[in-house]
DNA sequence: AACGTCTATTACAACGTTGTAATGGATTGA
DNA sequence: TCAATCCATTACAACGTTGTAATAGACGTT
């Protein structure tokens, strides 16, 4: 029942353990009979190197982690994904962890004692910030994901959060929309998803002229989607006039539309809307929902590479990087076709 | 840089390594004053017991793999939440094995080297069917989750889906319905999600002496909510009179209520629609999903219990388990309030 | 005072692997 | 023919931990 050794393929190959493990390892000096017979014998017994005991040997797991806040939120869903199947190409396992978004699990994810399982992280935090940065120094190697920390001593892979939020404005304003309204900021905040995406919609609306105006702008906390339907219902209650709603991702966008469903506004007639994200939903919400592609499949393979490639490098590591992601619009029926 | 050791934790506090391993196992003789002065060393040190030392020495990792078709898909998502979330709570980590319900990869999480790195396995399969049964007789703790199988020779966690499936065609009975389309069948297949909740749906009806058209039934493929949304368009050119669909999920579900809404069909009004999974996006379509709770939450935390419990058990192990978990319909906006 | 009993600690081996050093045999050249 | 060289294989140690067996000391009993 117990699994095959070294040992056990060697005493059937008849040679010394250490000549399969040669074998196994393409060992340069190894005769060529003599690899046929030991290459027999391994898969007669089936025979899997045991990991605890290369582990334990090289220090290393095959295996790194990704702290997100939840999977329950798609986005975080659609990344793990991703970032599960091109570690499988590599070769290398992925150890999910849940955050909740919460600062304090965010640094067990950074200390806790399954950093002892894993040779490096990938690491989306929520509720640390930018003040938090120094807090990155670990002993391991990590790459930063998202929005939240920008000063890190760390590999950070994010995307052009601004650009592409100025972007968004810009195909509403090109649709001819100018009261556009922003669901989901966070008041105070300047980095961070919220923060960079509403100076976005700032610089392009005032490129244009069009002063900005708070009341236009509604907060939200967790971004999810009956938030997204709540700051609807703010907006409306405040009784000012818009023609657009840039909501800034997809749960909030989808919450929002719901509401504005609800009440009978027609979309994208009455009311423009655009999303953040792309997630696989925004492609069948009634309308379908006009988004941004923030390029998640490139985000994930950007950051198991880098990952692995500075697990790789041991002491002599490069020196840090900061990688952004493409982004692009993609027009669905939220939002009207473009008429400039 | 390297992590310290026993042998570090020793030196420090003046003992030998091995007593430092028997405070730290609970060892019963260890002298009140020893342990103190171990202790302070190991907090001094951050000492870490080295897992892979402890998974060589042991035989065990601590760690579960979880094997679903895919993270995209929410109930897979959602499900993988509660078990990361439950399997903390009892110390054990979990790695997510995507198998994109292809048969030949579900295989490859069976025997693959992956195993080599988890006590035991939680297999959700779609592609494996019950004549693959015999394949499940592995050498390592394993729990089945699902409807996919149900001969085999291991503990099984699943729910009652033909009664919760004639409890959803009975809501919609209830609620005056009598022409009940289904999407999602998968016609010849008799366990199996679909071909369970076909069944149920039968049973129901038949029970109430309406016949089975098999006009009403429409199969569809995967169930993502594009199949959801072509079903639909499939059936409603079939040009047969329907005043109710059942979804045999709620993707499909939601796929479907999308080519509602485009073609001016009110629902519930003209349509009524059921969904199934409960999935959270279910409370925020327009309408929102009436659907069958499938108590995900219990699914999860007892394959997680018994998982562990036949981990432990070793050699004297129990006999094989089958349990269900419960259910409950879920009642919202796509169906009328109940009248009977 | 000698003995056995109990407690606390230590010594040793083993889990399965890989790196380094040593060994033995074949091949080559003078 | 003998040394020098090269190739293939083997012996040994080590990674950090825990189980088992051995040891040393404290204490009570006769």
């Amino acid at each position: 029942m117990t699994s095959p050794t070294l040992h056990d393929v060697a005493k059937l190959a008849g040679v010394s353990f250490k000549t399969v493990s040669n074998v196994i390892n393409d060992h340069p000096h190894v005769a060529e009979a003599t690899r046929i017979k030991v290459e027999a014998a391994i898969k007669q017994l089936d025979y899997r190197p045991n990991r605890s005991a290369r582990s334990l040997r090289s220090g290393r797991t095959g295996a790194i982690g990704l702290a997100v806040p939840e999977l329950s939120l798609s986005y975080f869903a659609e990344l793990a994904d991703e970032v599960i199947s091109y570690a499988e190409q590599r070769d290398t396992v992925v150890l999910i962890e849940q955050t909740g978004g919460d600062p304090e699990r965010e640094l067990e994810a950074l200390r806790g004692s399954r950093r002892q399982m894993t040779d490096g992280l990938l690491f989306s935090p929520l509720g640390l910030g930018n003040d938090d940065a120094d807090k990155l120094d670990v002993g391991f190697p990590l790459v930063l994901l998202g929005e939240r920390i920008f000063d890190g001593p760390v590999d950070h892979i994010t995307m052009e959060n601004v650009d592409a939020a100025r972007a968004a404005t810009d195909h509403l304003l090109d649709a001819g929309c100018r009261r556009i309204a922003v669901i989901g900021a966070h008041t105070g905040e300047v980095i961070g998803s919220a923060g960079l995406r509403l100076s976005g919609y700032r610089a392009a609306i005032e490129a244009r002229g069009i002063p900005y105006d708070e009341r236009l702008v509604v907060d939200a906390g967790p971004w999810h989607r009956v938030n997204g339907a709540e700051t609807m219902r703010t907006l409306l209650e405040r009784d000012v006039d818009f023609d657009a709603v840039f909501a800034l991702n997809d749960e909030l966008a989808l919450g929002a539309l719901r509401v504005l469903n609800e009440r009978g506004i027609r979309v994208p007639e009455q009311v423009a809307i655009i999303g953040f994200d792309d997630v696989d939903e925004a492609q069948y919400s009634l309308p379908s929902l006009t988004t941004v592609d923030p390029g998640r499949r490139e985000i994930a393979h950007i950051a198991v590479d880098v990952l692995l490639e500075r697990i790789g490098a041991g002491s002599d590591a490069p020196p840090k990087r900061e990688v952004r992601s493409g982004f692009r619009i993609v027009q669905r029926e939220s939002t009207p076709a473009v008429t400039r």
